[in-house]
DNA sequence: TTAATACGCAACTATATGGTTGCTAAATTA
DNA sequence: TAATTTAGCAACCATATAGTTGCGTATTAA
């Protein structure tokens, strides 16, 4: 739905959270929320809101095991992104001109 | 600097400010701020504040002409995005394989 | 069995966000 | 000159966000 997008978005647009993000993708393996709260200088609590936002978008997987929630990134939502950046890439180079529309049309 | 990518991702954060934004790259010319906020259903004032924002991020840039404030997409900071996104696009196919790793090394 | 660890849930705080209305000022039109 | 149009600014409101602390619970280690 349409709703993911949104939710993607969102995740991405917070800094802590792309660092999170970062943190996971270079990963060699799968971290604990407590793992990942120690070489962020912030709260337990904290990094799981984020990484419940990550989640919810995709970004995140997490597998339970034991009293540990070991999460790792997976990055194939963000492909979704790269769709909606796509279309704008055509504008990149030979865009500015619309005033010049505008002012030729009056 | 680094807090410009911050304005970024923040702009196109939100539903609202993407559509504003997409009707602005499709526009033939520069629209008015009354202009846009006719095709809203929004009021005026918030029209202004998305532009402000967007304008902050540079995917907006304006053109004061008289009591008009003409404004037009500029799609380029899109690019800082699609250089973020692409260090990522390395792990779309070859991802989720982290927790094996965990598990391989227990 | 007791102690320590990893975590979720709830409550709370401060600030940001998305939106509104009302007023004022400058530019244009009649 | 008077009326209309375009827009900025300020104040306001409701909700979301980013973060915290405290407490209870399940799992693991001693």
């Amino acid at each position: 739905m349409q709703d993911n997008i949104n939710k993607l978005f969102k995740a991405i647009a917070d800094p802590t959270r792309r660092e999170i993000f970062h943190a996971l993708v270079l990963a060699t393996s799968a971290l604990s929320i407590t793992q990942i709260s120690n070489q962020f200088d912030m709260s337990r609590q904290g990094v799981t809101k984020h990484i419940k936002i990550l989640n919810d978008a995709g970004l995140v997987q997490m597998q339970e095991e034991g009293r540990n929630r070991f999460c790792y990134a997976d990055p194939k939502p963000l492909k979704e992104v790269n769709k909606w950046m796509q279309f704008y890439s055509q504008f990149w180079d030979d865009s500015l001109d619309k005033l010049g529309g505008y002012l030729d049309s009056k």
